[in-house]
DNA sequence: CAGGAATGTGAATACCTCTCACTTTAGGTT
DNA sequence: AACCTAAAGTGAGAGGTATTCACATTCCTG
């Protein structure tokens, strides 16, 4: 099945913490319901890459996950948390991606762990089905993995541990507010450049670096 | 009524001739259907303020405008229909009072007219009930004005129109993929400077300001 | 293998979107 | 003024969708 799906059950969490602790009605105690769980959220991301978010219907993801609609509401609160899950699934898979990316690499700029980042971002849309739709959040809602912070404020707090773990940054707010910026910001261009073409439009996504890259290197260099 | 309304469709319809043209299911004729196409659309700018996109329906629309269900659709096709026009009736008074904030300003350089462009969609959010829920169009969809090209494409000609009007620019292309990817990144900035805060965090909106200068700065500029 | 917990089910309920046959009003024509 | 047609306005009803819940089934532990 899905890349993610089977990370995920290597990990042994049955349906992920973070989807448990958020989104769930019901966390699947025995395995037979966390698979269904999994098949749920499957269903839902290859629909929304069929038919999008607008015309998405509960018996659908029921029916396509060939599971009573009954089911669905046994571990999901309502229609958008089966969606949030989704997403959540996604943030868990990419956070976990990123993290195996950058401990293999032998960085030698924040730059290029920066680069990472973006590279990973870039992948999960041309690979991961229904993501290119919800993105982090934007269609659902914006907190996701914690109601005080919004998913790029996590996102951005993972970046900033990741970074200053490699390499010394400047003062401690103004870098979390550039990296706020950079990532509010390349979230916005990566978007743009899937929207003007399928496979994401190489020129945005160049100019896209750019634009982050310029401007972290006037905001986080240590001097 | 708008600069670009003129110059686009000759009808001259009462609600604007961009709702007209691509969002209502028939033109409102006499001055009685205009009037209520308009209040319909107020009921929707005040319920999106009010409980959201997720919540808004129909008939909340007829009730809070005071009319049949049944005239709702005489007018639109369908939701999101009414919630496009809406979208469209905010993007025509963006340009309309950029148009004329523009024409009294005697700008020296090109980025004070940046500046204002950036302004002026900051000020919609204070101001416009419900455009902080909207922008232009997150949340139906990114083609109101053009069927062809997003709304971001369609402003990004106008600020190039306007800017060029009274600097000279650099290459074509190059500068419409500069204002793309400046408006693009700006809209995400200023939506998460909202985020912040309900009234527009100062700092993220000075970051903003100053990113998308230094970048336009590397990318317009005439040399 | 008994019995409570965890699951699975789908008919039923409530609410929505959108249609349409029909009534009313505007505004020009005779 | 009486008349006429197009434009407007209406709301019950058809067709869906989201969500619930009382009941059936499967696990798993003691």
């Amino acid at each position: 099945m899905s890349t993610v799906a089977k990370s995920r059950a290597e990990q042994g969490g049955v349906a992920g913490p973070h989807i448990a602790g958020a989104a769930l009605r019901r966390v699947p105690v025995q395995q037979r319901s966390a698979e269904r769980v999994n098949r749920m959220l499957d269903a839902c991301a290859a629909l929304l890459d069929e038919i999008g978010y607008a015309k998405l219907t509960t018996t659908l993801i029921a029916q396509r996950a060939d599971v009573a609609i009954g089911s669905v509401y046994q571990f999901f609160g309502d229609k958008r948390a089966v969606v949030r899950a989704l997403d959540m699934r996604y943030l868990d898979g990419y956070i976990e991606r990123l993290s195996r990316r950058i401990a293999n690499t032998t960085a030698e700029h924040w730059s290029q762990i920066v680069d990472e980042v973006i590279d990973e971002y870039i992948s999960m849309h041309r690979t991961e089905p229904g993501f290119r739709t919800l993105h982090f959040g934007d269609i659902v809602d914006v907190h996701l993995l914690d109601s005080e912070r919004s998913n790029d404020d996590v996102l951005t707090d993972r970046l900033h541990a990741m970074l200053s773990e490699h390499f010394p940054l400047g003062d401690e707010r103004q870098v979390s507010l550039a990296l706020t910026v950079a990532v509010t910001a390349g979230d916005a261009l990566v978007k743009l450049a899937f929207r003007r073409d399928p496979d994401g439009d190489d020129v945005v996504l160049t100019e896209a670096k750019t634009l982050i890259r310029d401007y972290l290197e006037r905001h986080i260099a240590t001097g």
